[in-house]
DNA sequence: TGCAATCGTTGGTTTCATACAATCATCTTG
DNA sequence: CAAGATGATTGTATGAAACCAACGATTGCA
């Protein structure tokens, strides 16, 4: 246990930053969510990050059935946030796409948080920023990646 | 622009590990949301950090009106997680508490979690560790209290 | 004391998410 | 080419969440 003693006020820490990083997160995703559910939002974080997909792939990578997809799905088209595609190749096949609109949504998220993030950045020591990247490595291959379905519980 | 360039990289990091962050979230709160949903599970987070609170003053801190809010706890009380009190100096007013079993599943959240941010600490080198904890105190404190407001919205 | 304000529940509705079963269209394969 | 398999939608149903409006109980104040 002797070398192991600085791992508890270590966890500590971690866990007082994952709150605030928690609070950037959730707020950065505060506007999308009046404009679209969750589940719906998810979809669109997926289909902007894998490009546009099959329904029932869409439906298994989010753990759905795929009737209840087709549901959700109907819901993204009929607010212009994605559209139904045809695919030549295999015609019983149809593959969801983003919309500019759908894209547009994810990116607004995106772009937030990742400016409330460098807003914090900006009111550390530069001296400290520098640590700071270094430590997050570490800390991010020690974590690993996180798996795409664990993610899509939060909306990325 | 020349003494803020740092600040791309750093905000790079900073979304990288909180992807990792969320991953651990989203993992520690899993399990219990099999349980209870998320709006309820939000209710048993805000009990068990604030103590048993008014009926009304829960629908306001979760942004709900009082009459979604009654339909909530009835769901709690029906599966066992919280229980309505009488408030012997106003008896107009209901208290609504967690029961142990309410506490027990965010208590088992709130280990599981730590534990997987203890698993990744500790597979970090102790001079890491230690760096870490310094740049995640000043990222935090950078960052400031996010709302409680902000927090439920993801479930704590 | 009596009336207005406050607190919570209940009735009535709507929207969303979800599942299962049935169906239609299209491939694939024997 | 004729099954059988596959992909998606639709019919049907349930349950959670959310709102507004109406109501009953209790307080508080004038």
């Amino acid at each position: 246990m002797s070398k192991g003693d600085d791992i508890r006020p270590a966890a500590d820490a971690t866990v007082t930053a994952s709150r605030a990083l928690l609070g950037i997160i959730a707020r950065s995703m505060l506007p999308a969510l009046e404009d679209v559910s969750l589940p719906q939002f998810r979809v669109l974080v997926l289909l902007s990050a894998a490009g546009p997909l099959r329904m029932g792939a869409l439906a298994e990578r989010l753990g759905v059935t795929v009737s209840t997809f087709s549901r959700t799905a109907d819901r993204l088209v009929a607010g212009g946030w994605a559209v139904r595609e045809d695919n030549p190749d295999n015609r019983r096949e149809v593959i969801l796409a983003p919309t500019e609109k759908g894209l547009g949504l994810v990116t607004s998220v995106t772009d937030h948080r990742r400016q409330l993030i460098e807003d914090v950045l900006g009111r550390m020591a530069p001296a400290e920023r520098g640590r700071l990247v270094d430590s997050l490595r570490a800390f991010t291959d020690a974590a690993g990646e996180p798996s795409v379905a664990e993610l899509l519980i939060l909306g990325l």
